[in-house]
DNA sequence: ACGGTAGGTGTACGCCGTACACCTGTCAAT
DNA sequence: ATTGACAGGTGTACGGCGTACACCTACCGT
């Protein structure tokens, strides 16, 4: 009787149900608790019972990843190479933003997941369509680093944190401590810079939408004037 | 007898003695590896005496970071601040290329180290001397993102595998599948492409230093235009 | 009716970080 | 010379981790 209930109450186990399980976890309390037994009490089976549908907790992650960089939209067919490219990465924006634990996830792989691939083809492809020389097309994929993938190397802010310990936290940013200006009085200066209409930046973070359009902009208007201008690779000095 | 030997065999313990330790441990073996019990056993001693110079793991890992970040060169004084930023980026790529965990571990902290905090600082400086606004020069730190600290995003090469599992593979380069190329047309075409002058690229890496300069050449022209035309925030929309 | 198999269970192993009590050698103050 | 504080190395132990391995069980095609 009690086991029937408890069979019939919770549903099968199956690999997918387990991936979107960990990603919920993980956006909830953070990727460092995201154990294998601490998914399978959330899924109400045996640590072990997850070993039936993923390899290990590597292979995991990776499905993990795939789940969300499957999420980014397609790229639009009907516009300029330069715009379908900087739509899609505020996409993948968007999508990453839902799940700070991501890109930290995603750089520590050891190789890049088929959805990542999947991804960086379909980009290539867009700069290929074009007009973009192979090789070109080689260097601003470099160039735009994990930028391409919707997120850039945050070292001040909280999200990070974020993606550690639980979901963004709700508080206020905490005030910058007046040492910390005696130390490094330049990046207390470009901290409390009035570009974001905010007091207090420091601890707020600053990688907002701003500063990543920014940075996406400046590489994007570079990579025009290269592509207008018929770059190709100079004559190897070796 | 026995043990005045061994006092005198080994070196007293000391906070700089373990950091360095720690750092040539995670240079030979990998950061995965880096325990505190293999760490101790480094250093003939027993793991718990590591505790009495360092509060726990975490605060090991900043004082490594530390020791890397401090061996950036000083920012040249008698030149333009481009040039200035230009070497001084590439000294800190020769320094954390020589120590591959060392992005992922910069990376995976919470918050900043000092000596990270010192060098930004120093970086801004430079900026603000080269007649920067604090505005502009804030967005170029973002701009900048973790190439400032001499590594970028790096998702097809092995040296993220090495700062995982150990020293740089010595041996070739894996040949590509003929799948891959299949699946990811684009990705082959350019991984392929001659801008190396070798025969297989993927799996050997392509983050090279052309790749590097290549773009950060591209945002630092792009950096200078905005620049010399005196770009000044936008009107905030809201 | 029955053997195979897919999938959940239970136990156990070795590793990890580290809390806590303990010992020991050194050195300043008596 | 004695003592006692203290810095620093030791030993033991705990809880958590990933996961190997043997088991059990419910279902399915024959």
């Amino acid at each position: 009787m009690v086991e029937q209930a408890e069979t019939l109450r919770r549903a099968p186990l199956s690999r997918d149900r387990i991936l979107r399980a960990a990603v919920a976890l993980a956006d909830g309390t953070g990727i460092e608790s995201l154990s294998m037994r601490n998914l399978a009490q959330d899924l109400g089976v045996v640590p072990m019972a997850l070993y039936k549908h993923v390899a290990n907790k590597d292979e995991l992650l990776d499905g993990m990843i795939d789940v969300i960089v499957g999420q980014i939209d397609p790229p639009e067919r009907d516009t300029t190479w330069k715009d379908a490219i900087r739509r899609r990465i505020l996409s993948a924006r968007a999508v990453l933003r839902r799940h700070p634990w991501a890109p930290l996830a995603i750089e520590s792989r050891t190789m890049a997941t088929p959805a990542v691939l999947a991804y960086l083809d379909s980009v290539v492809g867009t700069l290929r369509a074009g007009g973009f020389s192979a090789n070109l097309a080689h260097h601003v994929m470099h160039t735009m680093g994990s930028r391409v993938l919707g997120f850039s190397q945050e070292l001040f802010d909280d999200s990070r944190r974020a993606g550690r310990s639980g979901a963004a936290s709700p508080g206020p940013a905490a005030a910058m401590p007046p040492e910390f200006a005696a130390q490094f009085p330049h990046l207390a200066e470009i901290a409390t810079v009035a570009s974001h209409d905010d007091e207090s930046v420091v601890g707020q973070g600053c990688d907002d939408q701003f500063e990543f359009e920014f940075a996406l902009d400046l590489l994007l208007d570079g990579i025009e004037r290269l592509h207008e201008q018929g770059w190709a690779a100079p004559r190897r000095p070796r």
